[in-house]
DNA sequence: TCAATTTCCCAGTATTTCAGTGGGAAATAG
DNA sequence: CTATTTCCCACTGAAATACTGGGAAATTGA
């Protein structure tokens, strides 16, 4: 389980999608714009996040990326894993063999931790992420917005 | 929060610190021959580890590092961030004028997130890593080889 | 049919981080 | 004094990160 700016951009990035997912696709210029990452790095993270099946891309004009899975399906886990390719755990290779064959001990401890922390992310949905209240407060502002031709409905999907 | 390779050297290597608490400092060359990792990269993180007043150095002939707190107030998220510096958090630094002046609520869910993950390493302490049956197992079978005033066990592993 | 949009794809580059190398100074135990 | 070990610094190679640029394929709408 490896956590950089890598992976909280997929995160980012997919929570985007997961946000504007009942208003068609969204454009990675739209993305990019908005996080300040280049385009081309959002095509080379999106293209991993297509690969594993994460997201589903619309070419064309009014085209773009949708959640390839429901939002509930997809936890924060699946998107770093996408994104960052192999860790490759291990120095000595579970060998056993580094010292006496008995001091390598907190290599077990590490893969353990790291297990825990696969669990806990892998517990966080997009659409669990999406409904925390801090998001929604800023969504409800969002809707005010664009709510431009009739009475803000409080019609959500 | 990051989580890197540098992240879980400084843990492990802290473990072993835990682990052989109560047989004086250890030294960075054990570490390095245990760990697979070079002795002046391991020196570079100690440098850190101690201006974060996590160890305490001892110079000189049986010297080497011990823990400068209990191993039950240091916890994980305290190793992390000792190593790796700070986090650079967004890239539009909170401006919140990225797009309509509306589309940045990405980032606010992301540190929300990034929270979490910081809540849940910080809620390991080492001592609590140490506890774990999988540790303990090794542990015993150290002590075990350790006790060289007795009779040979037979062959573990 | 044509132009604009947007995903897709690939090859290259700059920057940063990771990890290691090497030399040497200061403290300290024996 | 000497061996050990932390400390400190400056440099290097390798890898990951992040960006640049060009272009092809699909799709929409005029």
């Amino acid at each position: 389980m490896k956590l950089s700016t890598k992976g909280r951009y997929a995160v980012t990035a997919m929570m985007d999608l997961t946000l504007h997912e009942n208003e068609g696709p969204v454009t990675l210029s739209d993305i990019s714009q908005c996080q300040g990452i280049s385009l081309s790095y959002l095509e080379q993270l999106f293209a991993r996040l297509r690969k594993h099946g994460l997201v589903t891309g619309v070419r064309g004009p009014g085209g773009g990326y949708r959640l390839a899975q429901p939002a509930d399906r997809i936890t924060v886990a699946d998107v770093i894993l996408a994104v960052d390719d192999n860790v490759d755990a291990t120095r000595c290779g579970g060998k056993g063999d580094c010292q006496d064959g008995e001091r390598c001990l907190t290599h077990d401890l590490w893969s353990d931790l790291s297990g825990q922390i696969y669990d806990f992310l892998n517990g966080i949905t997009l659409a669990g992420l999406a409904e925390r209240p801090s998001i929604r407060e800023v969504m409800a502002r969002q809707d005010l917005k664009h709510a431009r031709s009739r009475a803000p409905s409080p019609s959500a999907a």
